[in-house]
DNA sequence: GTATTGACTTAGACAAAGTCCAGGCTAGGA
DNA sequence: TCCTAGCCTGGACTTTGTCTAAGTCAATAC
């Protein structure tokens, strides 16, 4: 990750004891962490941090596609440092664990041209929603 | 749509003028409004109708499946009639315009075992982005 | 090492989207 | 026609996110 803070500051990033936390916190496989929930690891390694350092931070993140925005319900969006390596979502319905997932094929392929309304297409999302080991047992 | 409140009469909804309303709303091909814009078309209809109602009513046509909840990002969720006939959607990343679309194949089944960590899977929900048309011209 | 300065951070106000409640109203059955 | 369980309303409240004015500090220049 302190490739990460080297890169950025190579970009003209100012960096900061709150940036450095910030990055920090968002370490790790099948993370995914709301901005409150970033906010709240931030505060015990840092305890004076604000939120609105929290946003801007990760506000940030995303406009230099160092980390993903994911929207996958209604509630807060989530923060997904696992930017360079395309993939998909797969959503336990009971408990809400998320894990990164690599499906197989390019699902715009499966679209037809007839489908397209004349759109250019640039992406594709896919969630895939189920239940976890633990929630599935009886 | 009379055939739908007919058949949630028959499950023991009762039925009132707000309930007609937020139905006859709902009603087309490729509508996927907020709640608020249900909430703007149905005073349009019944002056004195409140928000509190309008939610209440979309929340419940979800429990019953006749209307779909759409996330397609961090703001408010949509509402979509369209719940008989598996689709998935594509999104003007300009416009915000939403299409319905139908791709080939089931994508869940390009997920294999190994990326499936366990879960049993119970859909799968695909978001194109594009740019439509209009939005795409120079 | 010190001074400088524009970028950064903070607390709190504000906004959008959604939930909840007490009290009044009414659809539909008796 | 009457009754009442279920429905509706306005407004308070919550969650998630944005914005701003004023204070602070990282990096550069000297
Ligand atoms: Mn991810
Ligand atoms: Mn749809
Ligand atoms: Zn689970
Ligand atoms: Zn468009």
């Amino acid at each position: 990750m302190s490739d990460l803070l080297e890169r950025l500051r190579g970009r003209g990033w100012r960096l900061t004891s709150q940036r450095r936390v910030v990055a920090e916190v968002l370490n790790g496989d099948h993370v995914h962490l709301t901005a409150d929930e970033v906010h709240a690891r931030a505060v015990q390694r840092l305890p004076e941090i604000s939120r609105a350092t929290v946003y801007n931070t990760l506000g940030e993140l995303v406009t230099l596609g160092e980390v993903l925005e994911v929207s996958t319900d209604g509630r807060a969006k989530r923060y997904d440092p696992n930017a360079h390596h395309a993939h998909q979502h797969l959503i336990c319905s009971g408990c809400g664990a998320i894990r990164d997932v690599h499906p197989q094929g390019d699902p715009i392929a499966a679209l037809p041209a007839t489908e397209r309304f004349g759109f250019v297409i640039s992406g594709a999302e896919v969630t895939y929603r189920g239940l976890c080991p633990d929630c599935a047992r009886p």
